[in-house]
RNA sequence: GCGGGGGUAGCCAAGCCUGGUCUAAGGCGCAGGGCUCAGAACCCUGUGGGGUAGCCCUUCGUGGGUUCAAAUCCCACCCCCCGCACCA
């Protein structure tokens, strides 16, 4: 028979969407259970990757919706943000590249993509194909709360929410430095540069070297300490510079710093141009130290970086050391040599394991050829490096002698800004850096920008409070979430462009994607009222908000003043009581240090303490055959080609169980496959199984390995439970799938009779399967349900109880007895196997009862304690049924101590279950099974009775948990 | 730099918190066998080395230490990955 994955597919999400069975209502009595995971933004398809959230969510959905709650798994959509815009932009643009994006690799209609002429258009097309590939995958989503964070109704909410921060104080205004585009005009995020690279911000402190009249040349320097050592200036040559009037007085820099100045909201005004060669030649005075130190060119100065003009230390910067000395050798026109040779190399700083001009060391020892030489950046990092962390200032430098350089390095750069010295400037730090248009990215501060304050302190430690009293799964992550809520600054909340709502008392400015989805959790119970009622935008004021979510205000008065029904604004709070707290939010591991810390202090700050999450859960990425999923690699693979590929179950198990929650999986095509293969025969094993007799009306048949299957399920059921309560989707996978597997196949091997299986052990199986069908329901649904309907469960698995241990078809004498007969056929196997000729017979020796009875005194201390030879001996000695044994019990005991250590805890407590006579009925019982599988006589002897076959006395070494082993 | 995570057999990966059940789960790959006209799939067996008796030797980044006993605990070192924001 042929599985048809497709169309098991198709026939159970039209079965589960006609049943609503995933539609959560207020039930008053039944406990909820209320999970989300963060809503996906729609620029793209999904790849597998983002389906590892989500399927990790439903599986935990559809687990507690069978564990008997009322599971709640709700959907939305994040339009907001600029990404999609500035996507459009590029289209309308004609960006080939992006165009290829949408049509080779996404696989969108031509005619789709020339439609693309609105940022809400794409994201509409998107929001469709993410929810199709999220229904295909089998998630228990309650659709009929859907939403779009740009939908008038959400943009109250939003409104709503940022009145309350702002009420409570948590909302400021004040500059900001950001990454800037000064041809667009506007911020530049890694989305927009080229190369995707994310613009650094570095601030820089400026010093002010003087001209004889007071022209101000500011070098920029993250080294302000080495002024001391600054010993010359060197501009570019054939660069362009301007003498402008800066905050009203002369500077001297590049044209470029000079756009930035006026970026950072220096007043500006340009007076004269001038090329670098202008300015060479002439003397500038050190700020520091008041020394009078020449300009010379030097061609590594880049007058786009920085000032274009660059303090010289060439004891301390390579750089200046490798110029330094090449304008010695060769002289500069226009400057006389007796003043380059005049220069002294002055060493400010001292560090060990190096000379006193350090930066000649890593120069000499990275053969550094001229000033062009690449090998002169991994110098500098050597030479910076070494001098933070282990250098101090000389001894010779005034007031700041002796401190360290890390700490010299704030003081100096401080004390020189107090005195009017210096000041400081931003810049980009990965410089250059180029935005998509093309223009070189800046720095600008940005006046009047809104913050969200999550610097405030006591905002923080209410936060920490709830980090310690929730859940966070893997528990590791806690620290890391108390590092974040440390480090978390003000975090600009709204931009000027971009998808979103408008700021309330501002509307110039719209919220940006991080700050509007911080609760909006809640709100998924507010919009199912909105999607069934059609409640308007306009009567969502305030006060509706703060009646159902706070529970403040009167209904009447609300209903009064918002026009909403009364009952509607009831049920939406009784909604609300019931649904909230959240219980479990789910997310990828990058959002941790921003969406789920922002996610944590928004709940704090608008919500009363019961209402706080519960839990927050955080898995790894996906990575495809090793590598890490990129568009460059062109190796991501949509999550609805996939399906296709492999069908929903197997690419659900695949993501699932390849590794730990919090470690990143690696994608292989080889093991969806063999998940599907797997699947395919579950549901073909089904049907074979379908015809067999119920468990029930073969009870009184059962053997020995029919309790020992039944008994080993029982086990597997417990760590399936236990692996799904704690996440740990990975463990579930395993026991449900391959550690059943290996007990099945063990079992079949005892049960079958010339390859068959008897109608026991029909029944058996079949009874196993309709258990197993539910185990693996949350995992794999869909081939979940079609074993359970084929083998006639009855309704849905999505919907049974999901199993739990049964005591009473635990049987560990009998797991005992069988794990036993196991390690013999294993040993037997071993000897068989160096054995040149093939063997007649095998004779196995159990122990004699007074062996038993030791064995007993050392599985109790084992069990109490430790164990040792002499306090089982001494045991022994006082138990008057030994007394006639003593002279052997010496031996025995080190024997029954080196096994017990062998086998270990675990194992001991288990063989301590087992005694003789059962023991010899069991292996009796198995004893055509060994004969089968040995293919030679099997002989069942117990040690010191009558007729013992013993001819090398092996009987002898015989302890109760390993008979011994005779073969002829 | 600060913070977090990690280095386990051919590969991926569990175990580490709570030391002994650890030559170390499971998967993939590989090899042999079965099935088959053949192949794919599937099913068995093996997969550090040695061994004519169930065993011995070696192994969990490196080096020390604690312990009767260490992949697991402690110390030092080396290496790798991720986050540090205005961006979803």
């Amino acid at each position: 028979m042929k599985i048809n994955v497709d169309s098991i597919e198709d026939k159970w999400i039209r079965k589960w969407r006609e049943s609503k069975i995933f539609e959560a209502d207020p039930k008053p009595g039944k406990p909820k259970f209320f999970i989300t995971v963060a809503y996906p933004y729609p620029n793209s398809p999904q790849h597998i990757g983002h389906g590892r959230t989500y399927t990790i969510a439903d599986v935990y959905a559809r687990y507690k919706r069978m564990c008997g709650f009322n599971v709640l798994f709700p959907m939305g959509f994040h339009y907001t943000g600029t990404p999609i815009v500035a996507m459009v932009k590029r289209l309308k643009g004609g960006d080939r590249e992006l165009r290829k994006l949408f049509v080779e690799v996404y696989g969108i209609p031509e005619s789709v993509v020339d439609g693309f002429d609105e940022p809400v258009k794409v994201a509409r097309y998107f929001h469709e194909e993410i929810k199709r590939g999220m229904e295909e995958m089998g998630y228990s989503i309650d659709w009929r709360r859907e939403f779009t964070t740009i939908d008038p109704q959400y943009s109250r909410f939003i409104e709503w929410q940022f009145l309350k921060l702002r009420e409570r104080g948590y909302v400021k205004q004040g500059s900001h430095p950001v990454g800037w585009c000064p041809s667009c005009s506007g911020p530049v995020g890694q989305h927009d540069t080229q190369g995707d690279v994310e613009p650094e911000i570095g601030t820089f402190t400026l010093l002010y070297f003087k001209l004889s009249d007071g022209t101000i040349l500011p070098a920029a320097t993250l080294r302000p300490e080495t002024v001391f050592g600054a010993v010359n200036l060197w501009v570019n040559s054939s660069g362009e510079y301007v003498k402008a009037k800066v905050d009203g007085e002369y500077w001297i820099v590049s044209v470029k710093a000079l756009e930035k100045l006026r970026l950072q909201n220096r007043s500006v005004e340009a007076c004269e141009v001038l090329r670098g060669s202008d300015i060479v030649g002439l003397t500038a005075l050190n700020p520091a130290t008041g020394m009078a130190i020449p300009i010379l060119p030097a061609d590594f100065v880049d007058p786009t970086h920085g000032t274009g003009i660059v303090m010289s230390v060439p004891a301390h910067a390579p750089y200046d050391y490798v110029a330094l000395m090449e304008v010695k050798a060769k002289g500069v026109d226009g400057v006389e040599q007796r003043v380059i040779d005049a220069i002294d190399i002055k060493p400010v700083i001292r560090v060990e394991g190096y000379s006193d001009i350090p930066a000649r060391d890593v120069v000499e020892k990275y053969r550094v050829m001229d000033q062009r030489d690449p090998k002169l950046e991994d110098a500098t990092q050597d030479v910076y490096r070494a001098e933070y962390h282990r250098g101090f200032m000389r001894d010779d430098i005034p007031i700041y002698g002796g401190l360290p350089v890390s700490e010299a390095r704030v003081r100096i750069s401080d004390d020189l800004r107090s005195r009017g010295l210096a000041s400081y400037i931003y810049d980009i730090m990965n410089h250059p850096v180029y935005c998509r248009c093309g223009a070189l990215c800046m720095v600008k501060i940005l006046e009047d920008q809104w913050f969200i304050d999550y610097g405030d302190p006591e905002w923080k430690r209410v936060v920490h409070k709830l980090i310690d009293s929730m859940s966070i799964k893997p528990e590791v992550l806690k620290a890391e979430f108390h590092n974040v809520v440390d480090w978390l600054r003000e975090k600009a909340c709204a931009r000027r462009i971009g998808l979103g709502t408008r700021l309330p008392w501002n509307p110039d400015w719209i919220i940006e994607s991080l700050s509007d989805s911080t609760i909006y959790m809640v709100y998924y119970l507010i919009s199912k009222y909105v999607n069934l009622y059609g409640i308007k935008p306009d009567c969502m004021k305030p006060e509706f908000f703060d009646y159902v979510i706070l529970g403040r205000g009167d209904v009447d008065s609300v209903s009064k003043s918002t026009g909403i029904p009364r009952d509607i604004l009831e049920s939406i709070r009784i909604e609300i009581e019931y649904f909230y707290p959240l219980d479990s939010r789910h997310s990828g591991r990058d959002l941790v240090s921003n969406h789920l810390a922002f996610f944590l202090f928004n709940h704090v700050a608008i919500f009363d303490e019961r209402m706080w999450p519960r839990q927050i859960v955080v898995n790894g990425s996906v990575m495809m055959e090793g590598k890490k999923m990129s568009k460059s690699l062109g190796n991501i693979i949509p999550l609805r080609s996939a399906i296709k590929e492999y069908g929903a179950d197997a690419l659900r198990l695949s993501l699932l169980s390849a590794a730990s929650l919090l470690q990143d999986v690696d994608f292989k095509h080889s093991i969806a496959l063999s998940f599907k293969a797997w699947l395919e025969r579950f549901i073909k094993d089904a049907e074979e199984l379908k015809s067999a007799a119920e468990l029930d009306s073969v009870m009184d048949r059962l053997r020995v390995i029919d309790r020992w299957i039944l008994s080993r399920l029982q086990a597997r059921i417990d760590e399936a439970r236990r692996a799904l309560e704690e996440l740990e989707v990975r463990d579930a996978v395993q026991s449900v799938i391959y550690g059943l597997d290996d007990d099945i196949s063990w079992y079949k091997l005892r049960v079958s009779v010339d390859g068959g299986l008897d109608d026991v052990a029909k029944a058996v199986l079949k009874s196993l399967w309709k258990v197993r069908a539910l185990l693996l329901a949350p995992l794999a649904p869909f081939t979940a349900e079609e074993v359970w309907s084929i083998l006639g469960g009855g309704g849905m698995a999505s919907t049974q109880i999901y199993p739990s241990p049964s005591p009473s078809l635990r049987d560990i004498v009998v797991e005992a007895c069988e794990d036993m007969l196991r390690s013999l056929l294993s040993d037997s196997r071993e000897i068989l196997k160096l054995m040149k000729k093939p063997a007649s017979r095998i004779c196995y020796y159990l122990s004699s009862p007074y062996k038993w009875r030791v064995a007993s005194y050392a599985a109790e201390m084992f069990k109490l304690g430790s164990i040792d030879v002499r306090g089982l001996i001494d045991k022994c000695r006082v138990d008057p049924e030994l007394k006639g044994y003593m002279d052997r019990i010496s031996r025995l005991a080190s024997e029954i101590v080196r096994e017990a250590m062998r086998l270990g805890r675990v194992k001991v407590e288990l063989y301590s279950r087992i005694n003789l006579d059962v023991l010899r009925r069991y292996l009796e019982d198995a004893k055509p099974f060994l004969e089968r599988e040995l293919k030679c006589r099997v002989e069942i002897y117990v040690e010191g009775e009558g007729d013992v076959y013993d001819p090398t006395g092996r009987a002898s070494r015989s302890i109760p948990w390993r008979p011994a082993i005779y073969v002829e």
